[in-house]
DNA sequence: CTACACCCTGTACCATACTACAGAGTCAAG
DNA sequence: CTTGACTCTGTAGTATGGTACAGGGTGTAG
């Protein structure tokens, strides 16, 4: 088992190695020992590591949750009902971000539908109605 | 009609008066005259101006793409269908967002429904899914 | 032995949309 | 005339998630 380079790191973990040693700095990975000429020398264990940032990246946690969720998994004290809770209160937080995105959808597609309306005429309703009093 | 100051401005327009600045700065507004002491002096129809940017930030456009729409407002050429064509590229790209939270959603969802089929197992599907192989 | 790829630290930079000063000048009320 | 609120410029900081050097040292293949 020869310890990975951080570019081996960054290749398996599929993200640059600028990234790798920003990750650190971030504390979502611990700092590796070093070898005699100061390079990072990482167990294969990290690239899982990387992997689960990846993942609870693309489920829409932030960093600074990931980092959370991190130091939760190696807390033997977490039930899978701590991590059952985070989910939920993401899931609850990308609700909110849908519904919000989806007012503005509602407001545009009824401005262009108006704009239907009026082909013919000078006067656009959405310059109209980004004129609007508040 | 006395022109406003900023702070008027600022407080008629719903934002701070650094933001007024800031705005200048980014060329969402333009500069406005200046009193003999160097106050910058505003028209009425600044405030408007204000709320076109408050409005247009509320339905999704970033300022750059608000910079744009104000130029497009002023520009004579500027055609309802050019309005319209902007509005349906915020649509679609919101449109594209949504979908995106909802591939997140709909997976951290069967991830706390995967919890709640081993309550008493000690291993947990969340920490487990986030560990998986790309 | 030389070339070239890789690694090191530290710092600065990208976009986004502000926000917060410092240090100076101005205006209006009492 | 003083006091306090307001304004000025310019710069720097906030959060987010990286990316890009510069200017060195290291490791290995031919």
């Amino acid at each position: 088992m020869k310890p990975l380079s951080i570019g081996q790191v960054a290749d398996r973990g599929g993200i640059g190695v600028e990234t790798v040693r920003f990750y650190e700095r971030q504390g979502l990975i611990e700092e590796p020992p070093r070898s005699k000429s100061g390079y990072r020398e990482y167990p294969e264990i990290i690239v899982s590591r990387i992997r689960f940032i990846r993942r609870a990246k693309e489920l829409g946690f932030t960093l600074k949750e990931i980092k959370e969720l991190l130091s939760l998994r190696l807390d033997p004290a977490t039930t899978c009902a701590d991590m059952k809770s985070r989910a939920e209160t993401k899931i609850a937080d990308i609700e909110a971000r849908i519904r919000s995105l989806r007012k503005m959808k509602d407001s545009l597609v009824k401005l262009t539908a108006a704009c239907n309306d009026r082909v013919t005429a000078n006067e656009c309703p959405i310059l109209e109605a980004l004129d609007q009093e508040p």
